[in-house]
DNA sequence: AATGAATGAGACTTCATTCAT
DNA sequence: CATGAATGAAGTCTCATTCAT
């Protein structure tokens, strides 16, 4: 049921999974509070469903803002400002993936391991076209990936006067040739 | 006093804030359940100081890592190499702070910005001792500090199989160059 | 709802505000712990409810004994007498009415405005009819209610071995013609 | 301990015997908590203390308003106005004497009792002057009593606004003659 | 499928009282 | 006599879940 699932974003965005009750969902949501259980097992059920919503939700928001035209590292620009887009549009979200880690591990691991995966894919494709250099893997990754998620943290979730653009090139420059002073040759 | 952080350090740790209880704290501590309130006022409130003091330990661990001798680079290697190591040895705390996110914000915030401020002043003297290229500012800090936290999730949470050096040097690596091919010159 | 307010009238009665326990109120009930709040939001919320239930049953039953036939000063009669009656036999009802002012005072104050109100009424029903002297007033009210309380309080609910009738007629007499000797005309 | 007795009146009038705490009585008295337990055994202990204490002084401030020139009804008067004058002064003793009727049932009554015997000695006394009739008993004391704590409670501890002496005055008229209307002889 | 009253385990927190210093 | 940390019993309230209608 839609209705329940958007209801429930609503109350664990606003309120956190703790605080937040079946009765706060179904009160959202306009049904009886047994009807919950037509629909979902446990309170840890619905959370589950929503966290792996979401994480799609977001997959698809970046993949969509990627063209197969573009170069390896305008790529990586790119995902990373429709990422710092989406978590400034959909801060509760973000928050909820990040409570899964405590409320249901299980989906937590898979939200960033599906998501560095695809990064690690990023990454492959970019080394096979010559842009990126070889021996890329997982920990590059990674890597990649907790840059991106702490710049949507502090520059989506916590503040966001900054232009997501300049924030994206600011990643980019970083990839492309670390921070290292010029080597004056 | 200690006891009781300590003891409190283990059950938020083991069970997660809202699974502890003061009872199993005490219990840990080998008080009385009412001596609990000599010392904390809430159960947010001994979180809340347990946040804090780790926060201050893994500043410290990672801060005597480093030599006043180490070059810009190696002093990133360094930090990141002796905080994986650290979150390796302290799953628990590493769990902690990540849940302040959701249970006292505010002290979670106070912690990355804590780092940020550090790490940024790191990128302000790799500069000015002209290894590091000029202009960087506090964006910078926080993709460094995203890339070494999800290294830290990654590689000392989740999976402590790789050597902390191999993937310092990584991290290290990035820093330098990038991630682009070799200009071929 | 009527099982757990007379539940909780007992054991309000028996043990005192402080003393009685929610636990107390569904033991005697029979009903689960929980169902106690399905009904009422706290302890306070069962007492300021049971205060105006008591408020109102003792309304009733003084005022189903007045006749509309009777005089004046067989009005107030025949009330003192039934208030008495009432209190002898719900001398918890009684506690209960008075612990009010400590726990609920507004319920307190609106009792006893509500039937200070009342013989008002009454007061100026007698001066109408000519029975009553005129002029008398809100305090006149209270002065009377003072006395029917405090007879109520001391041969109702610690001694009931005097009959009604006796001291209602005492009460009478001081109305009638105050304590002054006869002005021997 | 003087400071103890008046710290617990200013703790049992501001907050009610159970909300007030020995560690506020002490915390007023700027004495260690373990210091309570040098004058007193119990919280119970000096709430008793204190009843007997505020009782005596009510009976004195009464006592020394009355002279032994007065008339019986002047006497009478005069009671009653220094009454709620103290009433009024002493809003939160007014209030710890009632509670008591909760709190330690035996000081309650032993303070009504006195009061009603020290009345009762009073109608005999102006009965002997020939100027209160023959035949009044206890009842007449506690009806007469009642007759005051309720003025005393309606207009020297709810509302102050009207001059003692005026309530006064009426109470005494009650006394000279009833409520009735003049038998127009 | 929907409803919502009933359930009861469980946890936080308070505070009178003790006692070693 | 004074101190105040330690004690632990006790009680209120929340809420996920069930189930009869």
């Amino acid at each position: 049921m839609r209705k329940l699932l958007d209801a429930a974003e609503a109350e664990f965005g606003e309120r956190g999974f703790h605080d937040a009750s079946i009765s706060g969902i179904t009160r959202r949501a306009g049904t009886a509070l047994g009807s919950f259980y037509t629909y979902f097992d446990t309170k840890d059920d619905v959370f589950r469903a929503l966290v792996r919503d979401m994480s799609e939700r977001v997959r698809q928001v970046v993949g969509s803002s990627l063209g197969p035209d573009m170069s390896a590292f305008q790529t990586e620009e790119a995902a990373l400002a429709s990422f710092l887009t989406f978590a400034r549009d959909h801060k509760e979200i973000y928050r909820i993936i990040d409570e899964a880690e405590f409320v249901d591990p299980g989906s937590y691991r898979e939200h960033y391991e599906t998501t560095a995966t695809r990064i690690e894919a990023r990454l492959k494709a970019g080394e096979k076209s010559g842009e990126f250099r070889a021996g890329m893997e997982e920990a590059h990754a990674w890597a990649l990936m907790g840059m991106n998620v702490f710049l949507g943290l502090r520059y989506g979730v916590w503040s966001d006067s900054r232009p997501a653009e300049d924030l994206a090139a600011i990643a980019r420059s970083i990839l492309e040739r670390g921070i290292a002073a010029d080597r004056g040759d």
